[in-house]
DNA sequence: TATTGTTATACTCTATAACTATA
DNA sequence: TATAGTTATAGAGTATAACAATA
């Protein structure tokens, strides 16, 4: 256990509340608001490969049934579709089509759009910007402990 | 609009992944399993004073009816209690039981220490840290604009 | 007539349990 | 017998519409 006052905690509290605040209004930006944070979480999990239902229900920390309905949804969207493995026949590939990437890459950029616009606004130096990229690479590191 | 090579927005790319994934990471840090996110961001709200139902509702970004759902489960989990207004009997105004703070006192403290857990871990010298607070008060700037 | 909050109703997201198909 | 996925069912959380009480 850390001392209440020392800089590492300090520091901790600084960043969760900073990290709270920028999450929840980044979150807010969506090219498509039809589609829950969720449903998106998933989509933008199979930009980088199809992946089968039960590793993106692992991935994601959601039930196989709560994973499959999702699937359901988004392959009705036509953002998915399903692909039965060739080897095992038990097994589903989830594969996201053209339409799920274009939603995926437009929210990204929205949200990319809308921090590098906040960024701007504040004219920070680009030693301030400097900081902010090197505590991001810290923040990962942390975050995937 | 920004061009996408530039510092500005390579800080916004590096910033919105390590924010999501920094954010989902100290999500799962909670001092009750059984009160969801949504009903601890109310009880946070409430630390600082009593509020009406309908500010609530506002500041969590909801409905009235939901709000008013939201407040019945705390108040009957005993953490928060219902007191109406002197002055004008429609309001009724919401405050935060000892129990109620005593749970986001736990919770935040839960993921204080995770966070310094982490950040210990590895072995950040204190020019990182203070990079990390720095880079705290610019985020929540961003955040509050 | 406008405002504050609640009740009624319905839809989405989630989970556990039971089931089907395959290994 | 074990595994991958789906279906059945139920419980939370959410919203809109309609309502009651008060200003």
């Amino acid at each position: 256990m850390t001392e209440p006052d020392d800089l590492l905690h300090s520091t901790a509290v600084d960043l969760r509340l900073a990290t709270f605040r920028l999450a929840r209004r980044l979150r807010r930006e969506r090219a498509v608001d039809t589609l829950s944070d969720a449903h998106f979480a998933v989509l933008a999990c199979l930009r980088s490969g199809r992946l089968p239902i039960g590793t993106l229900a692992q991935r994601e920390r959601v039930s196989a049934p709560t994973m499959s309905n999702t699937v359901d949804a988004l392959a009705e969207a036509g953002l998915v579709i399903r692909v039965p493995a060739e080897d095992d026949r038990r097994r589903v590939y989830i594969e996201i089509t053209d339409a799920g990437t274009a939603i995926v890459t437009a929210t990204v950029h929205k949200r990319d759009a809308a921090l590098a616009d906040a960024l701007a606004e504040f004219d920070f130096s680009d030693t301030q910007l400097r900081t902010l990229r090197e505590a991001a690479a810290l923040m990962r590191k942390v975050a995937e402990r």
